[in-house]
DNA sequence: TTATCAAAGGTCAAAGAAAGTCAAACTTTT
DNA sequence: AAAAGTTTGACTTTCTTTGACCTTTGATAA
């Protein structure tokens, strides 16, 4: 760790504490940080997606701010991963943010998690080429949602 | 004896004492032993391999790191599997098989089974060939294998 | 009521910082 | 001498950081 954008996320995180939304200010939190007010919008932008459960707004000009909105989980979340928002290939990136979102919204447990990713990785998927790889980590992890949607899963043990 | 491959082994058996996973940056590591970074990726493909009981993650880009885990050498059962007994390819049966005797040893809940399943099954596997949806299969399985023998794993929720 | 201006925030591409790969050269063992 | 094991360095990939330039907004002056 110990790179400027960890240590911004982790902030903001804090920041949230119980709340559903916090307000910041770019410039003031690069000025704290000592860093470029763009490396905000990195940390935003790789940070608080959508796929981890996170919503960004802001306005620009005098007065200008930017608030991250923590969502809460709707039902067709993963109906709409599934049919929809993830196509016909994924990055481990991006399997990674989802899986984070389903963990803190209480769907998988973070073994579960860790199981999906161990079976995700770039390590796993063996000898195709980076889109190759794109491809069948999407079939992988679609089986995956799907197996999630089943209303009889969850039987523990 | 006493190359450098030797020593920084050394070094890094060290490094772990009684502790599971040691956290290193590669190029630091190669400037104290004053040799090319590749080198260390020499020593970790060749030193800390799954049969000799370790596995290695990483990242790069600024803020990259190494991380050495040492696996528990009490699985010996699923250590035999992922180094010898899988080869580079294997069927679903035989996974479904596996997994049933790790459930009923309990190393693994119904859910976690059932998901290692879903993400191992033919479908989940696209578009390749017979042989090709079994070789993809192993990487993916052996990533879920090796998961397991990290200590670490297994933490709450 | 506009025209202008300063104060936000946004975008994007280039530079920087790690780690990974691979093959060639070198050393040691057999 | 051949085989096996080490060492090195050029090149690649991934992730982060920075900075120059752009757009939006609210306030203010003409």
């Amino acid at each position: 760790m110990a790179n400027i954008s960890d240590l911004i996320e982790n902030f903001l995180i804090d920041l949230f504490g119980d709340e559903s939304s916090i307000y910041i200010s770019r410039n003031e939190l690069a000025q704290y940080f000592n860093c470029a007010p763009s490396q905000i919008n990195y940390v935003l932008s790789t940070r608080f997606t959508l796929d981890k459960g996170f919503a960004v707004e802001s306005r620009r000009g005098g007065g200008g701010y930017v608030t991250l909105v923590r969502l809460n989980d709707e039902d067709s979340y993963i109906n709409e991963l599934v049919c929809h928002s993830i196509g016909d290939k994924i990055s481990f990136q991006r399997v990674c943010q989802i899986l984070d979102r389903l963990q803190s919204d209480g769907i998988i447990s973070q073994r579960e998690k860790e199981i999906a990713k161990s079976m995700t990785s770039d390590k796993a998927i063996l000898s195709y080429d980076k889109l190759s790889k794109e491809v069948v980590r999407a079939g992988i992890f679609k089986s995956f949602l799907t197996l999630l949607m089943k209303s009889d899963f969850g039987g523990d043990d």
